[in-house]
DNA sequence: TGACTATATTGCTATGCAGTGATATACATA
DNA sequence: TATGTATATCACTGCATAGCAATATAGTCA
């Protein structure tokens, strides 16, 4: 287990990680991104907040190595840079007891075919 | 993938756990009772943080589902409850590529050869 | 009962940061 | 050049929360 190794300097980094990922917004771009490239204006509309804020966000999270950046013209891209995020979202869920969530017949089905799965005590 | 699927309420969700691992002192008391259980006072000296503020962090834990608590006596004994964190700190050392946070001889040694005699400082 | 210990809670301050409007920068087009 | 558009940055406000001292609560022991 690596946690257990963690000096507190690393457990701050990666503290700060989770920070990032720590905000609704961010998370929102995320989601957004991770299909394929969408320039800011998309996602300013897509996610719902102000230009401004949503730049912002982008900026942590391209600091963060979240996402990564492409210019062209007048636009900016941002796609996803670090695939990891996926998955942590993915087990958060899992833990959250989330699949219900996710409100697609697919899941609810795929829940109740490979049924083996652990199951996240709920609390 | 699940991430694509998830509402924007459930994103809140995602995010707020992940706030709650967004907290180096948080990551420590869950570090020192993954390895079993560790009560409160042990806790305050092995944090080296004040006890109002670790049972403060240890009860935000505890709503999260992170942490299970046993109370003996005058003592109350945390332990982990919620494996997948482990799993999530994993994942994101990983992706900081912080194998090399583990902090072993190994590592050292590679960071040494590998590299001229550039000193990895803190920021 | 009272004294003592362990933990939780309260009230407060200070800091971090999300959100916003205004402005700056970069690029394109005429 | 001037004008317009897309994105980034600045300055600011308000809110959430980490940290702390003091106090409250709960349990033990005399």
């Amino acid at each position: 287990m690596i946690l257990k190794r963690l000096p507190d300097e690393a457990l701050k980094l990666v503290a700060a990680r989770f920070r990032v990922l720590g905000e609704p917004v961010r998370l929102k771009l995320l989601q957004l991104v991770c299909e394929g490239e969408m320039s800011v204006t998309e996602l300013v509309e897509a996610a719902g907040a102000g230009q401004a804020n949503v730049s912002k966000h982008l900026g942590i999270l391209l600091e963060a190595g979240l996402v990564a950046r492409r210019k062209e013209g007048l636009n900016v891209f941002y796609r996803i840079a670090d695939e990891s995020v996926i998955e942590l979202c993915e087990l958060v869920c899992r833990s959250l007891g989330m699949r219900l969530a996710a409100q697609h017949e697919v899941i609810k089905q795929a829940n109740r075919v490979g049924r083996k799965r652990t199951q996240p005590q709920g609390r």
